[in-house]
RNA sequence: CCAGACGGCCGGACGGCCGCCGCCGCAGGCGAACGCGGCGGAGGAAAGUCCGGGCUCCACGGGAGAGAGGGUGCCGGCUAACGGCCGGCGGGGGCGACCCCAGGGAAAGUGCCACAGAGAACAGACCGCCGACCCGGCAGUUCGCUGCCCGGCCGGCAAGGGUGAAACGGUGCGGCAAGAGCGCACCGCGCUCCCGGCAACGGGGGCGGCACGGUAAACCCCACCCGGAGCAAGACCGAAUAGGGGCGACCGCGGACGGGCAACCGUGCCGCAGGGGGCUCUCCCGCCCUGUCGCCCGGGUUGGUCGCGCGAGGCGCCUUGCGAGAGGCGUCCCAGAGGAAUGGCCGUCCAGGCCCGCAAGGGCCGGACAGAACCCGGCUUACAGGCCGUCUGGCACC
RNA sequence: GACCCCUUCGUCUAAUGGUUAGGACACCAGCCUUUCACGCUGGUAACACGGGUUCGAGCCCCGUAGGGGUCA
């Protein structure tokens, strides 16, 4: 992730990942991940729900979540896929190794190996 | 020292590693990305959207019109403006520092004033007070009558009781059959004159003799203010599709054209009238547009640039004003974007809380309210903790 | 960004500014019935919050909180 990741910006492109996709739920967050059947890196969508809290609270959320894909990613890059991550009450209290865990396990769980040929093989 | 009042300010600090957004520079390259360096990167409320403006577009004919609607309301000032702020006036509260409230009109009109109470708005008379007369009773008697009491009736009165949030002034003295502003003094009220003040208002004199209940945050009257919409405003560039179609309802006269010998018929081609629409709440005149209205079908756009941050700007000093403010000089450039950057982890310190301990000290927890979306000035609301200044009351000491 | 509406017993709702805030369903107790249900009787229970106007506020005014909705 050299380059910056692609975001998923539209309300389309939220809606077609969270039907047509698969969900993992875990302690910290919740991934929604819809394959694309290509090798261009994978694109981020970031939801956080006012259910949540106020805008300060849903911030912090968010941006938690952005630094937890960052560092992941880094470490094992993930390609040809959406990924949407989910924010939830627990992700602003929740440690932050844990957090990055949570995000590992997920991808394990929706089927999204790492190094790129994984979000194809499942 | 204790208790309190008011005003102003801060809103954790420093550092390390890995990152984000904008701009600039270097290198690179067709261009871009990546790379290196530099600068900048949330708030006092950024919030609620309760007001006021800037800016932009529309309308800018009679028009800053009439009406409707909305808002404001002691006086003077500040300001671009305000429902904001400052100073003053009046009323209420507090020992005090100080705090809270608000326009005028109820003698323009309308409405309402429950319950209680005799009576609630051109006052009224339940208990009551007083006088004359009559009946009865008791006592006294100089046998003429007198005094007291009960009741009836006629008349006078409104002091006292009682009801209420509120009862045609309050207190005292005189006066009277009993009473009453009936008379007087003071207070209140009204009118008037003088003085002070720009004014709100305050002070004083005289007169009246009490007459004018409350509610306009009830309707309303008076004065003043308000054109409408909002950066998804709006401007430019580019892309794409189309310069639409169908059904139903309604439509007068004239011309022109066509048909017909003619009467006449047809035609959205033209004019007038009418209808409809527009002139950004309504109406009249005026102007402009147009077949109109309803339903349905079909088609295109979700790109870019600007607007966009030099501003009623921040900081410091000086002058001026009681103050809100005003003026001058110097200095600084200080986020900006797109669903949206300002982050993650760690260490030390400064505050804070809890626990252990006689203490020294140690351990644990742990940063309040809250996130710019065109921009300013206010108001309101939320907020851990802390700092500074002025003042009031009390206690102690000198 | 520009606005509008609402908030009353557990629920759905009434109320000229004037007694103890009314009704329905629900809940509780009793009666009826062999028992349950139905029915009858009685009871518990509310004006979102803070100020103000008024003699008096659920009602009027201001602010706050929560909920819902409209337009672009």
């Amino acid at each position: 992730m050299a380059p910056a990741p692609q975001r998923l910006k539209r309300r389309a492109e939220f809606l077609r990942v969270a039907q047509r996709g698969r969900k993992a739920p875990v302690a910290g967050l919740v991934l929604q991940a819809l394959e694309r059947h290509d090798d261009a890196p994978a694109r981020l969508g970031f939801t956080v729900t006012k259910k949540v809290g106020n805008a300060v609270v849903r911030n912090r959320t968010r941006r938690r979540l952005k630094e937890a894909a960052r560092l992941l990613l880094r470490e094992a890059p993930v390609a040809g896929c959406d990924l949407v991550l989910i924010g939830r009450g627990s992700t602003r209290r929740r440690a932050f190794p844990a957090l990055i865990d949570d995000l590992r396990r997920a991808l394990e769980r929706a089927g999204v190996a790492p190094f790129g040929e994984g979000g194809a093989a499942r």
